[in-house]
DNA sequence: ACAATCATTCACTGATGAGTTAACTATTTG
DNA sequence: CAAATAGTTAACTCATCAGTGAATGATTGT
């Protein structure tokens, strides 16, 4: 059973709401990348990179995997899964909108 | 020319990223409602309410219109544009994340 | 005009979060 | 072993934000 939890969406609502957190996950989507990468390509230090990509671990939007070859460099990759969970939410929203949407049509059809 | 802003991306992640406003979301997707009902069926302060709505508005993930028959009384719907802009980040996201992977299934391939 | 209702604004508090520099750990390389 | 590299942790500062109670504004009812 691995440790790390699975994406929740309230933690990945907080963590995608930081415009840093969100180029993190953009630059991820064009494939695995080094912290030291992310931190240079994005303009931040290491340290703050580093909590962020914390933050984007403890939240699930994002995996790590140390290099078998050179075990100072940890790779960061995107988890989908994470992604996937803001969309449900989303969907449930969007489920009931429709719903009352065809609630006020049959009421306005009622009126004619 | 309306004086709310159309739904940017950026603010819309952070309105999302508390979860009193995402209990307000929820609430107006089933149909819109007044400040007070918002309040009350959340459990939380007038004043609290009314700085959640406003952070909502700026974001342009709800609008607010007065009734005619009694001004006093504030009404919020949901503006689903707001959800579409979200979605749209995330599929710009999902779109390069599917692409890598075609680009890795080439190479696996390449090399059997 | 006066009271009641619905909601917002103000002033304040406590908590959280992002950034920085410096120190530290772990790993590889000469 | 010593130096260099990759990254994290620690201690601190500053700003932002959510909540609260009190006061205020705006509108309706008597």
């Amino acid at each position: 059973m691995p440790r790390r939890s699975g994406p929740d969406v309230a933690e990945v609502f907080v963590a995608l709401a930081d415009p840093t957190r969100r180029q993190v996950v953009q630059l991820l989507g064009g494939g695995a990348r080094r912290a030291g990468e992310l931190a240079e390509q994005i303009g931040t230090s290491a340290p703050a990179m580093s909590r962020h990509l914390r933050v984007l671990l403890r939240a699930g939007v994002v995996a790590d995997e140390r290099r078998p070859d050179d075990a100072r460099l940890r790779v960061f990759r995107l988890r989908p899964e994470s992604m996937i969970a803001v969309r449900a939410w989303l969907d449930q929203i969007q489920a009931e909108w429709d719903e009352q949407l065809q609630h006020f049509k049959q009421h306005v059809e009622r009126r004619s």
